[in-house]
DNA sequence: CGTATTTGACCTCG
DNA sequence: CGAGGTCAAATACG
């Protein structure tokens, strides 16, 4: 049945979803910096805290189950339907508002977080002038996947606020296998090669709209939910770990890059610690086993 | 021709 | 009754 989130789960979630905040308010640091040029070092650091947030995003697509998307019911489980109309037209309502509860994050420059979505409706939200895009999983079909999310773009900026409902029980991270197009996408937001470069050199090994490479053992996880669906929770966290370590290696390996890292400290004091979060993503492992 | 997206209608909730 | 969420026919696309 549905995996009830534990209470380590929530922590990591809180976790997540502070470190997440954190790395944007680093991400926009960085574009605000005036260091020195050093050499490909700002491009790598940058690539490396997308990659934090874009990891942050499909794990907490990934751990956002138990917020009542698993409990959504069909009005009409069979055609009874009014006179009327259609029964098709009656039959699937689904009954989600009402203390439906989402995880929300804000994305920067895309709304792509390394899942497969379908674009099921589209709607004009009273005193926004951006509509509302509402999607389901690309697997709901096939495995059933009761994963959903919500995509409004802000009017000032081109930041996409993503609200995620229910939980992937499909276990795919399906739009990690050749999406090149997207990537172009992403490694244009860096300004050079830097990631794509990267890809062949690089020690992950997943793969994602943002450059990393991802190589699947299993072709099609969507067959055993359960698991897989653990395995994937721990690949995220890897990744997330993997580079969040070397975010911290890299602001504390270059002195120009050290008095940067003094800046967040600085920054952290006053704000919400972003050293601090990475120091505790780098231990979100503990928490996810 | 199969699949994805668009879009207008329908449904529920407050 | 209006706003928001979803469905599904129509349409676009590869």
């Amino acid at each position: 049945m549905k995996r009830v989130m534990s209470a380590p789960g929530f922590a990591a979630l809180e976790i997540l979803a502070k470190g997440r905040e954190s790395a944007e308010a680093l991400n926009s640091m960085l574009d605000q910096q005036q260091l020195p040029e050093v050499s490909t070092m700002p491009h790598e650091l940058r690539g490396l805290v997308e990659q934090i947030l874009h990891c942050c995003d499909r794990a907490l697509a990934a751990l956002s189950g138990g917020t009542g998307g698993g409990t959504c019911k069909k009005r009409n489980p069979e055609h009874g339907s009014p006179v009327d109309l259609p029964c098709t037209m009656r039959s699937k309502r689904l009954r989600v508002r009402g203390g439906e509860r989402g995880i929300q994050v804000q994305k920067k420059w895309t709304m792509e977080d390394g899942f497969a979505w379908r674009k099921y409706g589209q709607k004009n939200i009273h005193g926004s002038k951006q509509p509302r895009l509402y999607f389901h999983c690309s697997y709901k079909d096939d495995s059933g996947c009761m994963a959903r999310r919500q995509v409004q773009q802000s009017e000032a900026n081109s930041v996409y606020v993503i609200t995620y409902f229910g939980e992937h029980t499909c276990g795919v991270d399906a739009t990690a296998i050749g999406h090149d197009e997207k990537m172009e996408q992403f490694v244009i937001n860096f300004g050079s090669g830097t990631m794509v470069a990267q890809q062949s050199g690089s020690p992950w090994s997943s793969c994602d709209d943002d450059g990393l490479v991802v190589n699947r053992e299993t072709p099609d996880l969507c067959n055993s939910p359960k698991d897989e669906e653990e395995l994937q929770e721990g690949m995220v966290a890897a990744e997330l770990i993997e580079q969040s370590t070397r975010v911290l290696e890299l602001m504390s390996m270059s002195s120009p890059w050290s008095e940067h890292l003094g800046r967040c400290q600085e920054w952290e004091v006053g704000h919400s610690k972003s050293l601090f979060d990475i120091d505790e993503f780098i231990n979100i492992d503990s928490l996810l086993q």
